[in-house]
DNA sequence: TTGTACGCGTTATCAA
DNA sequence: TTGATAACGCGTACAA
């Protein structure tokens, strides 16, 4: 293990000047700076992160807990968070909460313990108030991504609400007044069923409350959704989630029906089938969540404030051959 | 900032005491340790990992560097990995490469900055020697994964060439000779053209070398495979990767032919199209993965051998509708 | 321009 | 069973 002073030692200077030629910072003699970083890199001298963050008090990263590993639309905007934090020198630490509470309880601890920055997460539940109120004590940065389990903090989702009523408008506005909505049971999220009704109200056609359906993630809906095709009989479908899309072809396969069909998040395989999607504003996201950070790290001395924002972005409607 | 000082100030014991309470370790009086974790809670004190691990020289944390975030299957070995070294109290630093040598440095410099106790990587390219040397002389624990681009370093990867002589072999059992193999061009792992090559020997069919193209990634090679398949007109076709397999299916709808389908790594949807595939042996990596690390952990003064194993493990075919 | 010396929060040793 | 104290590696105020 080569630290700093193996390197200020084989360069014949104190710890002090080695420090400062490492680290670019004060007066030293360009010469001697040129030679003490030469050798460190001979050497294979690498700082250590803990000593500098325990040292500086900051340790330039930002944590990310994301709820759900598999969702490639989670994937997309972290690829972005990441690449866009490190323009600005933050490091991004991910943590992985696989929609478990407790998990997420640890991951804020691991985080918090490692001195993180800024925190930014998607919440499970709001059974961590204790952890929440003790960043915002601590003046740290926070911000819920994709939900907003503490209305306090800062949030910005994408609004599914919106996105379920511009797919039902669609349907509507052809004449296919019997759509069903395969809901998803996530607490926090921009509720895909109001953008429904609301939809519905606006052409003065009662809900069938029926036609909206809630599931739970995690398990196919297929078998379900046989039974619920062949008793209702919809006249059009909207899927809350990719996979209930999947449920939902293989569905109509078996029965042998053709029924148009929006499924929400657009990924590849869905362009392949020609299905159309309510495609996430990955972008946008992405982008507005670093400047949330960003700037609430420039503050010099920021405050969380007593209520949270709640920026909610307009997904778009892709329409393809199977609506 | 609550810190050990702070409990220990607020409980009337000493620092020493404190900690003692706090890690569970040594000797405290019962009554003692109770209050002064609920002090400690009460408090919201929460242990500063760098000080810990610079005072140990020792995090408790795995370093991965991950070479692609959009690869479903890397996310599910990821996710098994995780919580199986959770099992054994480490925690995962994930760091992201994006198939970059420069950003796989950084990675690299970072997780060893961060002293990462052990450090499984899949690698881009073998530029970045001086480091594998540098953690190689530090006996850190080192893996490859999925690719071996440092032949000195162990190697945990799929037998892509097995996948593709199973997968050509199925294919010339049916009779169908004119395989068109559509490859990757990707340094360090198993040649998927050699397991080609040898079901074809095996058969005693001279290979047409036309029939076997390699495309690098991250690009449609659509425009391309349509011309392929009107120039050699191929009898069944084997895709090395799954965009490309959406490329192929994307080609024959396009051309209006059905040809016989083989996919590597099995994703839902090409289930739902009823495609044949090659699937991951997903659970034989990580637990493979595993076992390695935690091995070289547990060999108090471990010394990284003269030559890395290569270990491959077998992909398995799985025949649907397609082929 | 350089070096000395201290402290960041923690754990471990050792003496009490 | 407890507490004083010395490290861990680093950055920097301050003195030289």
């Amino acid at each position: 293990m080569v630290n700093i002073k193996d390197v200020a030692k084989a360069c014949n200077v104190s710890i002090a000047t080695a420090s400062r030629a490492l680290r670019h910072t004060g007066y030293v003699n360009k010469e001697k700076r040129k030679a003490i970083i030469e050798k460190a890199n001979e050497l294979g001298y690498i700082v250590d992160n803990n000593a500098q963050t325990l040292k500086k008090g900051k340790s330039m990263t930002i944590g990310i807990i994301v709820s759900d590993i598999e969702n490639f639309f989670y994937n997309m905007v972290l690829q972005n968070l990441i690449t866009e934090f490190a323009k600005y020198g933050y490091r991004v630490i991910i943590s992985y909460s696989f929609e478990d509470a407790e998990i997420e309880k640890d991951c804020i601890k691991f985080l918090l313990s490692s001195k993180v920055d800024a925190l930014i997460f998607t919440p499970i539940s709001n059974t961590n108030q204790d952890l929440i109120n003790l960043i915002r004590k601590r003046n740290i940065p926070l911000l819920q991504l994709f939900r907003q389990a503490y209305p306090e903090v800062d949030a910005i989702c994408v609004d599914d609400g919106y996105g379920a009523y511009i797919a039902t408008k669609h349907f509507l506005s052809k004449n296919l007044n019997k759509v069903m909505l395969l809901s998803v049971k996530l607490p926090f999220t921009p509720s895909r069923s109001k953008g429904y009704k609301l939809a519905m109200s606006e052409h003065h056609i009662a809900v069938d409350e029926n036609l909206i359906q809630r599931f739970p993630l995690g398990k196919t809906i297929e078998p379900k959704l046989i039974e619920l095709i062949e008793r209702y009989k919809p006249e059009a479908i909207i899927a809350g989630t990719n996979t209930f899309g999947l449920d939902a072809i293989e569905a109509m396969r078996k029965l042998n029906v053709q029924i148009p069909l929006i499924v929400f998040d657009n990924l590849d395989w869905l362009k392949l089938l020609e299905i159309s999607t309510i495609a996430q504003p990955i972008k946008e996201i992405h982008e507005q969540t670093v400047d949330n950070i960003i700037s609430k790290l420039n503050t010099k001395h920021y405050i969380s404030p007593e209520s949270g924002l709640n920026v909610r972005i307009r997904p778009e409607l892709i329409i393809r051959k199977s609506a």
